[in-house]
DNA sequence: GCCAGAGTACTCGGATAATCCATGTCCGAGTGCGTACGG
DNA sequence: CCGTACGCACTCGGACATGGATTATCCGAGTACTCTGGC
């Protein structure tokens, strides 16, 4: 997530100096680590729609929708790492009548918890993010 | 956390039918997954003063507290799992702007976004989840 | 001078090896009960 | 009959293998620019 955040950031601070296309290498030296892991998060955000990859000579990502229309949420719902308290890894005893019941109990109230989490999250777009970051 | 409300519940369980102090082993049977798994979720909820472990024949875990006043916020707190968006695993390039002023903006950012979580988090008791679960 | 073509430099994208974390298994430490012995 | 001391059964707690996931390295595929040769 946080890096996502980074790579959207840089895009939208290039996009602002008419830099264009700007490669997976050069956001990697700024969040100082591989280019491949900004690859794959960048290949899950242009399936969402957020970025466009460009091949050839001037090759490079840039975004895809005006950075003031992007919020924190479309980042969360492009990552799609799961929920953010996991139910049980393997399903509990279904002799067990906590053990049957808990799941969809919680499942509710993990619910309404990401809920609240997700309405929070389009309260906030990358282009804020970035003026909070250099102003 | 899923593992953890599941403990907290048997236990609440098991102390309103007056079945005292209740082995690793049984909640194990519950949960489905090895005993030594909850006695590390055991460990911590005992850090925090929330559970008390028994040694001896009659050996077990028992509540310290009563359900009521057990929020689904201690429980969040005793785990201590981190953040729930983590910042960079390595610094980013302290060279670049955004690298250097990234950090800070989103710790405000994600602090916002833990307050809310806290507050919804202390709504809800063990209690009120064990009534959903076995009501 | 203008156009066509091959060559080149640069990137993305996927496949493969290495590293780290979580889970599962095992063994030692500690405690309270049950029993046997002596007074 | 009663008190004490020993042995035992049961558990927690930490240390050691194992499996999966994430990260880092490497190589092939593709595209636009550029340089060269011919008309």
């Amino acid at each position: 997530m946080t890096v996502a955040i980074h790579i959207l950031s840089y895009l939208t601070s290039a996009g602002r100096k008419r830099r264009d296309p700007v490669t997976s290498e050069q956001i990697a030296w700024s969040v100082n680590t591989n280019p491949v892991v900004i690859r794959r998060i960048l290949g899950r955000l242009r399936d969402a729609g957020l970025v466009r990859s460009h091949r050839g000579t001037s090759a490079g990502w840039t975004l895809a929708r005006r950075p003031s229309d992007l919020t924190l949420l479309d980042v969360y719902l492009a990552l799609e790492e799961g929920p953010i308290f996991g139910l049980h890894a393997s399903t509990p005893n279904q002799t067990c009548p906590i053990g049957r019941g808990l799941p969809p109990a919680l499942r509710k109230v993990y619910g309404a918890l990401e809920d609240k989490l997700r309405r929070e999250l389009a309260r906030t777009t990358v282009d804020e993010v970035l003026d909070k970051t250099i102003g």
